[in-house]
RNA sequence: UGGGCUAUAGCCAAGUGGUAAGGCAACGGACUUUGACUCCGUCACUCGUAGGUUCGAAUCCUGCUAGCCCAGCCA
């Protein structure tokens, strides 16, 4: 695809153009906390995307400095979600192989006199750091020797203090506006099993310490991260700066990718998987990359989609239907075509002789016609859609209703004679007559309807299910929460968010596999979800429905 | 009220002193055995706002306004 020029790009090739840089090096670098969500998928474009356009090189790089929130399921999950979106890194990294090197540079800060030993609790640093508009003042213990902060460092590491009572500080200015100046914590004791270097540390790096040197160790030459760390930029700075590292990675940041009515936001996925609101990281209806996978997107139509988004510092949310016309525009050349029925209506022509099945053809895409055909049996009983008829239709309602002639889908045209209810008024068969001569392919022209619908063979149809997907939280109803205190976003989840159908489909469609893909005429692309597919029954995702310019009014 | 950042169409977004790209959405029309696809057309006399500099400003300067982010021993 076409590259949109972005401010980002251009910093880099100016950097190249003066001698800046002599080449490219970026990382993506996440926290094993969590599953990958559509806003990571845009780091990872970006990251690997911009390295590979400068002939440089990128690297998966685990930032895991914080045991109590990471976990090895994590890591197996991000590799399989990068790999599956279509990138290679060059090298793959763990922050918490550098904490040796880290420790020493946290020494060499000691011996500069930039950085002491605070015995200050949580609450009282938190007090002394004054706020937004007021300066914060120094701890008491913030002058201490040199020899008593590296003796002090040095029994922290060797763990003869308890979590939270003590921690390592940066010295630099607790009046600075930038509130990340004003002493940052820069090493906290946690006495915690660690997923990669299990026991051997029971103090851990904090990320704003952590990060720069990770970048300098691995010679990263742009640090390409989100806005809100745009702040912490200053202190990154510092930290290459005071540690003498000698490579000087550059932090750049670009806006996070916001989509409407989708929650971005690991911590409240993760609660929506922990409090059961879904069915795991990776149901459908969650905007992680394997929730995306499961619904049925492709890694071309995701990655085409962030890219048409852009790179800039703003702030704002994409219209859904952005993503939504990228799985479609992919989908469109690759998926089958095949005829599935949601909501089934009998329909029996009455005029077609009893007991006979005769095979039709049907191509498989007529939009791309290497694909081939399929034969569909045709036979006296069929299903139909039920919003495909109405007994009292409003003007423009192409479809059936007493009297009308409709076209089927490979078949011939059928007219509704007579309509069958139950003891209740419901519509529950329809009585058609066909008419022979308007076989498809048949070359007929004597007259032309307005509707063609698709259909399945009533006897040898096979049972599906069809699982519709709305969002899981509406912008809207999130808004109205402001007025309501107590409530939480989870107050507020859809429970319309998933719909589950019982149909039929075409007797060629049971050998169907996990993740095959279709489209279902008229209705949309579906995925074989592979969590709840059986033996017995087949269960589609729709992945996006198909464009309608119908309004029933 | 301190600090940082951002304002270009309904949404995303190019544009970097020479007279407003592109995508999504929407709306017309053509075509159509998917009310789909495709094709054609419409959609910012104006760039948050008020001034200033200039022959010329979305681009430079000043004031104002609005929105986002920051007070974890999270990342």
């Amino acid at each position: 695809m076409e590259e949109n020029s972005n401010f980002i790009r251009s910093i880099i090739k100016e950097d190249l153009a003066s001698g800046k840089r002599k080449n490219v090096v970026t990382r993506f670098p996440p926290e094993p906390n969590g599953y990958l969500h559509i806003g990571h998928a845009k780091s990872i474009v970006i990251n690997f995307g911009i390295a590979d356009e400068f002939n440089g090189t990128t690297n998966l790089r685990f930032d895991d400095t914080n045991p109590l929130k990471e976990d090895q399921e994590y890591v197996d999950a991000i590799k399989h979600d990068v790999e599956w979106l279509g990138y290679q890194w060059e090298n793959l990294h763990y922050a918490s192989n550098y904490f040796s090197e880290m420790y020493e540079r946290a020494v060499l800060l000691i011996k500069k006199g930039k950085a002491y030993v605070d015995d200050l609790s949580a609450e009282e640093i938190r007090e002394y750091r004054g706020t937004l508009t007021e300066p914060g003042k120094e701890s008491p213990y913030r002058n201490r020797t040199v020899e008593e902060n590296l003796d002090l460092f040095l029994r922290m590491k060797n763990g003869e203090f308890e979590n939270g009572q003590k921690v390592l500080r940066a010295k630099i200015d607790m009046t600075a506006g930038n509130i990340n100046m004003r002493d940052p914590v820069l090493y906290r004791v946690s006495h915690a099993t660690h997923h990669n270097t299990g026991d051997t540390w029971c103090i851990y790096p904090m990320y704003a310490f952590a990060h720069p040197l990770e970048d300098a160790i691995e010679e990263v030459t742009h640090s390409l991260c989100t806005t809100e760390f745009e702040e912490q930029r200053p202190l990154y700075n510092w930290v290459i700066e005071e540690c003498e590292m000698e490579a000087k990675p550059q932090q750049i940041e670009f806006g996070r990718l916001n989509i409407e009515n989708t929650v971005m936001s690991k911590r409240k996925l993760k609660q929506l998987v922990d409090e059961n609101y879904v069915d795991g990281w990776d149901d459908p209806r969650m905007p992680t990359i394997s929730g995306l996978r499961r619904k049925g997107f492709t890694p071309e139509s995701i990655r085409e989609f962030v890219q048409a988004t852009g790179v800039s510092k703003g702030s704002g949310a994409v219209d859904e239907a952005m993503l939504d016309h990228f799985v479609r525009e992919d989908l469109k050349m690759k998926a089958p075509r095949t005829m599935g029925i949601l909501n089934p209506l009998k329909v029996v022509i009455t005029n077609y002789p009893e007991g006979q099945v005769e095979m039709l053809d049907a191509e498989i895409n007529p939009e791309n016609p290497e694909m081939g055909s399929r034969q569909i049996p045709f036979s006296r009983e069929i299903y139909v859609e039920q919003d495909d008829f109405m007994e009292d239709p409003p003007k423009k309602y192409f479809r059936l209703f007493p009297g009308n002639e409709v076209r089927l889908k490979h078949a011939y045209f059928i007219k509704c004679e007579e309509v069958i209810k139950d003891d209740e008024g419901n519509v529950i068969e329809l009585r058609c007559t066909y008419d022979p001569e308007t076989k498809s392919g048949s070359g007929f022209t004597g007259r032309k309807v307005k509707g063609t619908l698709h259909w399945v063979e009533a006897t040898q149809a096979v049972s599906a299910q069809f699982r519709l997907y709305e969002p899981l939280i509406r912008d809207e109803d999130l808004k109205s929460a402001d007025g309501n205190e107590g409530k939480t976003f989870l107050d507020f989840v859809n429970e319309q968010s998933l719909s589950i159908q019982h149909g039929f489909i075409e007797p060629t469609m049971k050998d169907s596999k996990p993740h095959d893909k279709f489209q279902f005429f008229r209705h949309g692309y579906f995925n074989v979800d592979p969590k709840h597919t059986t033996e017995e029954q087949l269960v589609f995702n729709r992945i996006v429905s198909l464009k309608s310019s119908f309004k029933l009014k």
